[in-house]
DNA sequence: ATTTACTTTTACGTGAAAGTCAATTTTAGC
DNA sequence: GCTAAAATTGACTTTCACGTAAAAGTAAAT
């Protein structure tokens, strides 16, 4: 058992190159075993890959995304880090907020959009 | 009357540089009135920068937010472009959607962080 | 008149995040 | 054991969204 994941499996669920996966190997991002040359994902690096690809939809860097799992892998010791540390999480929180009022204020807008389109439907419907 | 804002106005209350600013002219995002060879700004250009700003906070390319700046100022008259105009319309909201539960996800996660750190800060201090 | 503060155009440069291509291995199926 | 499919590395290229530097024009203040 324990389930190894071949890299072009990833790459069809998750619809990605293979060249982006050895990027984000090459990066530091992941870590997949290795059977001689060949990679070997396990279920921890597909779900790592899950959430670099969510972090890459919502606009952060590879470095951010890298800082991101390291801190996960280990927590930084030293209290200045620390500090630091929730210092970006704070700002990275105002972003993200920022950002979702962003996509709620463009989401109305997308709908305004939409009823402009039905009505001029309507009218060219009307008219033929 | 009748309002003017030169170029580094808008760059100092938006925060960008001036050659994004004429980048955004270039790509035919804007269009500012000219006296001679300077630039002059309405508070309608000014609006407009405001939401190419915050399309690209959200993601948007360049060609998207034109795209959509388009679409406002001549809405497709024919049949068959409104159909696809309604279609893409249909997928950047779901586009966005999924951000915002990107986003929501993200914002849960870095709760978790902070909680580490404090939790972490919290031994540390009672150590020393 | 000169300084100071902007503003302009043109053109080349840059960093992030891959894409593409080529030349080898490696592995799997028979 | 052979061959086709898949995987590897490495180098070069691309796209996007500006940055940067150079050279020169404008406008107001001193």
């Amino acid at each position: 058992m324990n389930k190894y994941y071949t890299i072009t499996e990833l790459t069809r669920e998750f619809g990605v190159s293979t060249r982006t996966l050895r990027f984000y190997e090459d990066e530091g991002l992941i870590h997949p075993e290795r059977r001689g040359r060949t990679r070997l994902f396990r279920p921890a690096d597909r779900h790592l890959i899950k959430e670099i690809l969510r972090g890459r939809r919502i606009g952060f860097t590879i470095s951010e995304i890298r800082e991101i799992i390291e801190v996960y892998k280990d927590p930084p010791g030293e209290m200045g880090q620390l500090q630091l540390l929730m210092q970006k999480v704070s700002v990275k929180r105002d972003d993200l907020r920022q950002k979702r009022r962003d996509i709620d204020e463009t989401l109305a807008e997308l709908d305004n959009v939409e009823e402009a389109c039905l009505t001029r439907l309507a009218e060219i419907g009307v008219g033929t």
